[in-house]
DNA sequence: CAATTTATTGAACACTCATTCAATCAATAA
DNA sequence: TTATTGATTGAATGAGTGTTCAATAAATTG
């Protein structure tokens, strides 16, 4: 069960390795033998810990997803007035950090398979249905806190939602760092007037 | 120079037949082999007409991205006042019509490639400059004509596009066309609201 | 310790891939 | 008509693919 068994430490291994080779050539270029020679191994051991490549391809969405709900998890649980709470996540969310969570050419790529099989659609929709949620949660307690109205609360976290995964397409397209951090601010700015932070 | 030349029309039987396995099996799973399969033909003919698996690739991404700006293109020539210009944009924007112009999969997989090919991202790029650059000029003269401040133009342009690609990118993450449709009506408002139009 | 399970090797499989090349066939031009 | 160009074939290449399988080495368990 724990993580330091051998089986354990190898996936991880032969996972990092898949991550790594897909950051730099594609998924869609990686291959088994690849990561087999990057950790100087045969070809079957891989084999042997994932039976196929959809296996591979299935495990590495699962850690890029964990990813991503473990920073909000965290700062969902943080102490704080839920006034703190929503004005911290709203800057994480716009953040380079939320956007280094996971190389965007990886993540685009596996998002992409989402049209060809139900098993990955079905993950990123846990995901995305999840962040929505635990978004929702937090605007309503701050709505509340503000003795606001709460039933937008929902819809107020589908609109950030829509801002920050827009941003992070929209970005990608602009040459510079700067543009980049400027877009993401304004971006931000709007959906605190949306939230009426501040 | 006419498309009626043997070669510009084998170019777009190819290149259409590369689109529909695309569609089927994945960009990353489609071959020159499959193509000439489909076509009926060699594989060396493909070759022929495309040198490379990159050209070929590079192809279809221009025909996509015309895709995009032809619809554009024709909504801002039409006649009309700024305000009505304006509103049919978004409505547009919003649509179905707008969503289906090209494979979902197709696209994200095609987007995928801009973090490896200088060459693919620099087409992107244009593109989206392109509309933005339309749409903001269509903004400022709407403002102007309603004689307002039209220094905030871009912005809202930036605004929009953010709102289109992160609601294309939200609802397919949700199961039913009903569900879509009551996120791109509710994305729609926002923007509206945003260009305080009606 | 012996028994058994797991990790790892190494060779082999059938397949698909992009690309090449010379040989024909058809169309166009001089 | 002949010369020339372009369209198409068909066979071949070498490299890479995911996967299988039996054999061996190492670790774990009884």
């Amino acid at each position: 069960m724990p993580l330091t068994s051998i089986t354990e430490i190898r996936k991880q291994e032969i996972l990092k390795a898949f991550y790594q080779i897909a950051i730099s050539e594609g998924v869609e270029n990686s291959s088994m033998a690849k990561i087999a020679k990057v950790l100087e191994v045969q070809p079957s051991l891989i084999v042997h810990y994932f039976k196929t490549k959809e296996d591979l391809v299935s495990a590495l969405i699962d850690y890029c997803l964990e990813r991503y709900f473990q920073i909000f998890e965290e700062e969902f649980s943080r102490p704080g007035t839920p006034s703190l709470k929503i004005k911290n996540l709203i800057e994480r969310l716009f953040s380079k950090e939320w956007n280094d969570l996971f190389d965007d050419g990886v993540f685009y790529s596996c998002y992409s398979l989402i049209f060809r099989s139900d098993d990955i659609k079905s993950k990123f929709k846990i995901l995305h249905e999840g962040l929505r949620k635990k978004l929702s949660l937090i605007i309503e307690s701050y709505l509340e806190f503000k003795g606001e109205d709460k039933s937008q609360a929902e819809q107020l976290s589908h609109q950030v939602f829509t801002l920050v995964d827009g941003s992070y397409y929209f970005i990608n397209m602009l040459s510079t760092k700067k543009e980049q951090a400027l877009h993401l601010e304004s971006a931000k700015k709007l959906a605190q007037t949306l939230l009426k932070i501040r």
